[in-house]
DNA sequence: AATAATGCTTCAAACGTTTGCGGATATGTA
DNA sequence: TACATATCCGCAAACGTTTGAAGCATTATT
């Protein structure tokens, strides 16, 4: 039962004997068309509802101004803050944003791009999957290439893929984060690591490690546990550091739910925070500034990389033979809160 | 420069001279097609990358397997966990689902509505933003209406619009809490209130109200203060219950947020939860069972509302003409945690 | 009165794909 | 040799819209 058919340019023509370009051009007030006529075809498409098929005018103009943004999950912070920077300058120039989430999964994040591309979507934007990366998998991206279609890396990206990409200096960020917890006079650092082979997480990683051997101090492996960016990710290894012989006297965590899951277990060990144990997050989700005590994170720029991310993309829409791609790295700032705070 | 023309089947049929009926009927293994030629050009399509264009497909049969999800952020883990029900069974079913943020803004509610249907869209989700209760419009909706195209509410919903809907038994849910918390020897209840209008916001209300009554607990309009669901409208609401004369022993937010809000100002007031005062979210986000002391929640199923939503959707589709539109509601759950569990 | 100009409208092609029908060639049968 | 039957392929229309070019009245210009 349920569709009837939409009202179509033709079906107007008929009601009017006219020819359906007449119907066309009265529509978009071409100015060879007779007032008289122009106003009764107007007014009649208003009340019948008429609604022009975009999916015909798609074929047309082979223009679709749909933009595809491809992201691992939209339950975290900071990818719907880049959702909204992207969505604030490209929705005012008309393009749709077709979001998909690919769970993490490479074969969802091999079929969206196929089924973006057969849609014809006129650019991409990406933050790969986990199982992407493990694996190594990357022809999934050739077919963009293949078909010239604009594709930006946002967050999560292939070192090696040449094309454009806004990212986050992670490095610099962690590098901050732990030089911070140093100054605070903690020396027994341990980081709450993301998934191995991600570049957010070796970033971050690689960071923590500089900073420690800027400092001359002890790298231990058994300080460095892998975590998958949830809450609950963090309670067995934060645990498996605290029982340690010589526990850290602070955790630096990968983003701000598993500091946020270390806290809860420093909590319940009765430890003081940020007197006996120094914690530090990653993104400055709202929820940091109201735990108790407020945590100490490295913010990153989500609706900035979203509106550089769409300023890339209209780059190389408009741009000439001699196009490079651009390589856009946004700062990460430290934002320093309770959870570091102690005077010594 | 960017897009080298996609190869069509024009094209490949002009390499191979025969006509595009026949690259056709080869790529889809009509059987009317020898066998060569349909190796042949099966192989050439592979390596020269053909993608049929899916947009001349949606045109030729007036279907684009693509359905509206139309939210007010995605932000929160109610919103992605909805989405995340929608795709699990409509994803596998070849549908796409085009996801649209409204902001809480009704204008831009409406737009996205009209390009869905101009875009030829199969159905539509919606929750409906907060300025579009605030004025009370609904045109915007009858378009979908007057062109048959399912409407399922999710969430936040028209009560007088008639069409189908999977939301939460939210009165329920709040009641629950409220109950739990009476039951724990909390007396003195505040309510941290959503933005008012919406059906979410007035029944949690309710059952907070409803609740006291049955429990013949006053009901004071000082303890009751709105707040817009985030984290960091529930500070100055919560300060100013705290300043009362008689504060609360007990508030009961209308969301996680609000509550972890309420509790970090508990907490800087030095007071003692659960022991001082009493705390309850709704929704159950992964977060509340991490914090300190972990927050009583009312959990709501999200997934499976995102399910049962898709159900409704494709019962309409296959609907006969005795049709009648479904109203799914589904419990809620109070999930106990420390915040409220004080022996008394 | 012939020509030019103006005002309004229709024709036809195009976008990429599918599909019923008819056509052509080759093979089998009488 | 004539006819039926497979086998394979092309023609043309369709989906809804736009748009350059051409058509046709009517009015203005010489």
């Amino acid at each position: 039962m349920t569709s009837a058919r939409p009202i179509t340019i033709k079906d107007i023509a008929k009601r009017f004997h006219c020819s359906p370009s007449t119907v066309s051009r009265a529509l978009n007030d071409h100015p060879a068309i007779n007032e008289d006529t122009r106003r009764n075809i107007k007014e009649y498409a208003l009340e019948v509802g008429y609604q022009k098929n975009e999916v015909s005018l798609s074929l047309l103009n082979k223009k679709t101004a749909t933009l595809g943004v491809v992201v691992p999950s939209i339950g975290h912070y900071y990818e719907t803050a880049v959702i909204e920077g992207l969505h604030a300058v490209l929705q005012p120039l008309g393009y749709t944003l077709n979001i998909c989430v690919t769970n993490e999964n490479y074969l969802l994040e091999k079929e969206y791009l196929t089924k973006l591309l057969s849609n014809r979507i006129e650019g991409i934007f990406l933050s790969v999957a986990q199982e992407t990366y493990d694996a190594g998998y990357y022809e999934h991206l050739e077919q963009v290439n293949q078909r010239h279609t604009p594709l930006i890396f946002i967050d999560r990206e292939y070192e090696t893929f040449e094309t454009s990409r806004a990212t986050v200096d992670d490095y610099h960020g962690a590098f901050a984060a732990v030089e911070h917890l140093i100054q605070m006079g903690y020396r027994h650092i341990a980081h709450l690591k993301g998934p191995n082979g991600l570049t957010v997480t070796e970033q971050r990683f690689k960071g923590y490690i500089d900073c420690l051997r800027k400092y001359n101090l002890d790298i231990s492996e058994e300080l460095i546990i892998n975590t998958n960016f949830k809450v609950e990710s963090a309670i067995v290894p934060t645990k498996r550091l605290l029982d340690l012989p010589l526990p850290p006297d602070a955790i630096f965590g990968v983003n701000d739910q598993v500091a946020i899951g270390a806290m809860r277990v420093a909590k319940d060990r009765g430890l003081r925070i940020p007197q006996d144990i120094g914690l530090v997050g990653f993104d400055n989700s709202p929820i940091t500034a109201y735990t108790y005590p407020s945590l100490t994170t490295v913010g990153r720029p989500g609706r900035k990389i979203g509106m550089e991310a769409s300023r890339l993309f209209l780059n190389q829409l408009n741009a000439s033979e001699d196009f490079r791609h651009e390589n856009i790295v946004l700062p990460a700032e430290l934002i320093i809160r309770e959870s570091t705070l102690r005077l010594s």
